[in-house]
DNA sequence: CAATTTAATGAACGCGTGTTTATTGTATCA
DNA sequence: TGATACAATAAACACGCGTTCATTAAATTG
């Protein structure tokens, strides 16, 4: 079947005018009388006319379109955090007037991947890129940006001099980790130990880093014995607890997750050698997962509120796009303990 | 900072050939020869350079780009699987060389919502759109059809008759609820009952016809006060359990779930009671979430290939934009029952 | 009322590409 | 060798729009 679309020539031919009237009522233009913008306003609307995207970019506008793209790492994460993440930014972009491309990295070594992404932003004339899971000072984002490009990455740490067009948006893990150890030193515990997260990832390192602050603040010792070792998946938090128990050390009193998976994985393993949570062992978890409510015993967790943080990152990107003057380009993650059911005072 | 990108002019210029030629390397076409080819294609990656789509799409080429559309249910599915969904089709698209342009729709009866949709097809001219959660027979999507766009939908039920440009999925709940029904009865159960969808959704109907048609085709005789109103979400698994409790009736011996978190909320109401899974009463689930295999008990559950399903439309979909003929516009989504741990024999 | 400013709008150009048509040069055939 | 076919490529047009510049009509001023 053919697809006939209007154009501003025949809008205009009906409207009595020239096209260029047309478009000066589109781009709302002060100069044009009332009786004429009504004239022109009320053929548009019959014909459900809209500008081609395309024609207007050529003649030098906006795309109003962002590329999304979710960097890999090993799994797109499967869990329901990416989704929340997607539709947030897509939702923010949408209440702007921007439509979101979005595009996975699979790995950000390859040179066909990359070559993918800078296709988008040449081809597609993008306006900007967000980028989920990429450290900002990556060669091809210091690219992207160096060649003028406005993007919006969410890393684990700020840049030193960051650019005008790079907006950087941060986790704030520090004050997470000090008020996860407030909270259990508030309790009457003082065996706390943890359960990190990757090392060898800046989300892994930092998270850990914190915990050992607030443990100095607190005035607390660190047992290396319980400082464990984890990947952010539900299985090494189980895995880390059996290792623990099968070497025979005592158990701490309280543990801290580095996200609420390795924390559902802890408990697992916990209630299978008979422990009870909270009675035997406090657990808190890191980022408030959408099941740490529902889980069985409800999880205490800091809470990260990366929705929200999206949506300011979302909305600095646009409004520095858009050439809004002195916008912060550093955000960072608001985080709050939330307290549930797996934490008892001693 | 200006961003300065080589366009076809300039690459011709270099190569010391028109930019006709510059073109015709470009769309691979056959009347120029090696040498010439060769010359112009080092420039090009000298230059990196890309063909602007805006241009291209003036010109008349496909946009190469998909419209995703979200239905919202309430909430835009807050679980692992709108996530899993989207990669899926992004990740499927982009091997063929399409890009998505993912877009919420809140509310199918706002014309304004509409509206928007319909602009995304007009203004960025994508060349087709895949629908979750809406109805094929949505009154939009018969005028996008009838437009001669071309739609991929994930619906419950066949249209009557399918035009060319309209490939529509349906789940496979009929085969679902035979295959859970047929495991418990061939378990030894004849006391079955089922915890359903909502009702004035067709997914809740079909999978509580299903179960009907199941029981029957089994030889058993369904039981009222075992049908149980749900919701698709968790906390009504656990409400209709502990309603059915509250009332004193006697229990089944089985559970059927309209999906997984149903499932989970009935487990949660049935420990809560002090029953024991699947010791006092087995239960399936419905879909095989991310989270049935890590449950405890680990659920036993009708696994639902929605990745593949997708994987299959999006080809299907981009198959019918380019014209291949004689594809199939009927993809039914595969099922099969995944054996865990909640049901036992009697 | 004539001179001048201002409002309204049309004509023309450019954005970067694909494609059709025209032109040139070269090989083939009789 | 002259006529003809064909390969290679350049020139020209179209796509739909924003915008600048030029033009005309109307309003304001002296």
């Amino acid at each position: 079947m053919k697809k006939t679309i209007a154009n501003s020539s025949e809008i205009a031919r009906l409207a009595g005018v020239s096209r260029s009237t047309v478009s000066r009522v589109i781009n709302n233009y002060s100069n044009v009388p009332a009786r004429t913008r009504e004239k022109v306003l009320e053929i548009i609307r019959q014909h459900n006319y809209v500008p081609n995207v395309s024609a207007q970019i050529l003649a030098g506008k906006r795309t109003r379109t962002l590329g999304l793209f979710l960097i890999s790492q090993g799994s797109v994460s499967s869990d329901a955090l990416t989704n929340m993440l997607i539709v947030s930014i897509i939702e923010n972009a949408s209440k702007h007037g921007y439509y979101v491309l979005t595009h996975i990295i699979w790995d950000t070594q390859n040179s066909e991947d990359i070559k993918g992404v800078m296709d988008i932003f040449y081809q597609h004339r993008i306006d900007g890129g967000i980028f989920i899971g990429a450290a900002s000072r990556e060669p091809f984002i210091e690219d992207l940006v160096k060649a003028g490009f406005t993007v919006g990455i969410v890393d684990q740490e700020l840049p030193e001099r960051p650019e005008p067009n790079r907006i950087v948006s941060t986790f704030n893990n520090d004050a997470g980790m000090k008020m996860a150890v407030a909270y259990l030193s508030g309790l009457g515990h003082t065996s706390i130990g943890t359960i990190n997260g990757n090392m060898n990832r800046l989300s892994g390192q930092t998270k850990y880093e914190g915990f050992l602050a607030a443990m100095r603040m607190c005035g607390l010792k660190v047992n290396p014995d319980w400082v464990l070792e984890g990947d952010f998946q539900e299985n090494s938090g189980y895995e880390a607890i059996q290792t623990l128990i099968g070497r025979g050390i005592m158990l701490p009193t309280a543990l801290i997750a580095a996200n609420d998976s390795v924390a559902f994985g802890a408990i697992r393993a916990l209630k299978e050698n008979g422990l009870r949570v909270p009675e035997d062992l406090s657990v808190i978890g890191f980022d408030d997962h959408a099941m740490a409510a529902k889980h069985h015993p409800a999880l205490t967790t800091i809470r990260v509120e990366f929705e929200d943080m999206l949506k300011r990152l979302t909305s600095r990107l646009i409004a520095a796009i858009e050439d809004e003057p002195a916008i912060a380009r550093e955000i960072k993650s608001d985080c709050s303990l939330v307290v549930r059911d797996s934490c008892r005072r001693i």
